[in-house]
DNA sequence: CGGGCGAGGATTGTATAAACTTTCGCCTGT
DNA sequence: ACAGGCGAAAGTTTATACAATCCTCGCCCG
């Protein structure tokens, strides 16, 4: 690499290259751009982020812990392809933990934040609309990342996060029907409630969209796929 | 302590360099020899451990993902000092978690389990009988561990691990008496309903087990500490 | 013709060195 | 004497070089 423009402090609001490997990433894979059992080798990403192997090792690392990305020792990272027994337990999880999450989220409630979750509904809705598969995946898991942030709770936040993220990597490897209506209309349902500040209604309604959600998967044998690696990551 | 008994092979990957700086790292955090707010230096661990302080920083950036390590940029890792709105969110999330580990426990029990968790009650009362508080500490959060081991959902023990490492620092800080009387019995109530696959009783006895430790904590002011360091990290 | 084997290439794991940031002591000016 | 700033030292962040490991592919032998 002869003449790389780097000048000191370059980028304003990239303050840690980093985290922009790991969402770069993790946005691929939530958009289902980036396939379970893709190899994420080091120089490749770090090619196209510009950034040297040591961050970009940082970053799958990080990955790795949450879930989405699995190392093999000496052998590289892979994008994490989940069992049906990983399946079941990610969603047992969140039937046990959102329900809660909503709770404390019509406990915070304001009407700042049943702004936002308007117009993130609208924005779902829009992205139907518009056929973008991809951005209805993400904005669909986003959704319940945005109930999570509004709960105050950083912990099960933390947790909500990692599951979503397997979720998404679960739903597009055992999916039956391509059906992209993924519930929106449930989430308009959840907003609701919370709006109402019902408990009940909305813990009965969340629980009941990831029942459904489930009641879609076919969790019978794991897929064996080889699948194309990615320049489709828009650096 | 002369000899180090730490012989159980229990984690595979325990001959890696880096598990083995986490694992001690944590297990000193775990037996209160690290203090919250200690500064964990880089090259102070790798020349306790014979290690580059590349190995050292990986295992750091797991501990930081753990939540019982902060990475202050550009200063270094710190022990984490879990704030009373962070002791309370654990505690929360412990009192959701864990009495449906305990259900699962139940379904998955076996003749070996049971002897296996008699053998660390065991532990636990000759740790207590010695006076022994480091040791009493780390075999009260392992018993914890252990259940969940035993309920085969690896995402939950996942969830658990990092709770009661934090957990392990909320004692320490916001402990009102020094009692080291922490719920053996507790524990042997919960084998025994276990034994007995009495789901109720078991869920019962750990709520009241997580209500009863977070009601001995005076969860008012984070307290302002400076601590000394560790040269107590007996490699 | 099929299967085992080994050399070469590629990729990851580890260490070391360069660059930047913060900190703290010390010196000067008012 | 005290406040403010300059400068060196310590420590972290990033990059690069080196070592170890694994995969591929061609070759040789049965």
């Amino acid at each position: 690499m002869a003449a790389k423009p780097r000048r000191k402090s370059d980028a304003p609001d990239a303050s840690d290259r980093v985290s922009r490997i790991r969402e770069g990433v993790t946005a691929a894979i939530l958009e289902h751009r980036l396939l379970p059992g893709t190899k994420l080798g080091e120089d490749e990403i770090g090619e196209i982020y510009g950034a040297s192997r040591t961050l970009v090792r940082t970053a799958l690392q990080q990955l790795a812990h949450e879930g989405i990305v699995n190392i093999e020792k000496n052998r590289g990272a892979f994008v994490a392809r989940p069992t049906p027994a990983d399946a079941r337990e990610v969603f047992e999880a969140r039937r046990l933990i959102e329900p809660t999450i909503v709770d404390h989220a019509i406990d915070a409630v304001t009407p700042d934040w049943i702004d936002r979750l308007q117009q993130h509904l609208a924005e779902e809705r829009e992205a139907e609309l518009r056929g973008d598969a991809r951005a209805s995946v993400r904005l669909s898991g986003e959704f319940h990342r945005l109930v999570a942030e509004m709960s105050g709770h950083s912990i099960y936040l933390g947790f909500l996060k990692e599951l979503i993220a397997r979720s998404s990597l679960i739903i597009l490897l055992y999916r039956r029907h391509d059906t992209p209506a993924c519930g929106t209309d449930h989430h308009a349902g959840i907003v609701a409630a919370i709006r109402k500040r019902d408990k009940q209604a909305a813990r009965a309604q969340m629980l009941s969209h990831l029942d459904e959600i489930e009641a879609e998967l076919f969790l019978k044998d794991p897929v064996p796929d080889e699948l194309r690696l990615a320049d489709v990551l828009g650096a």
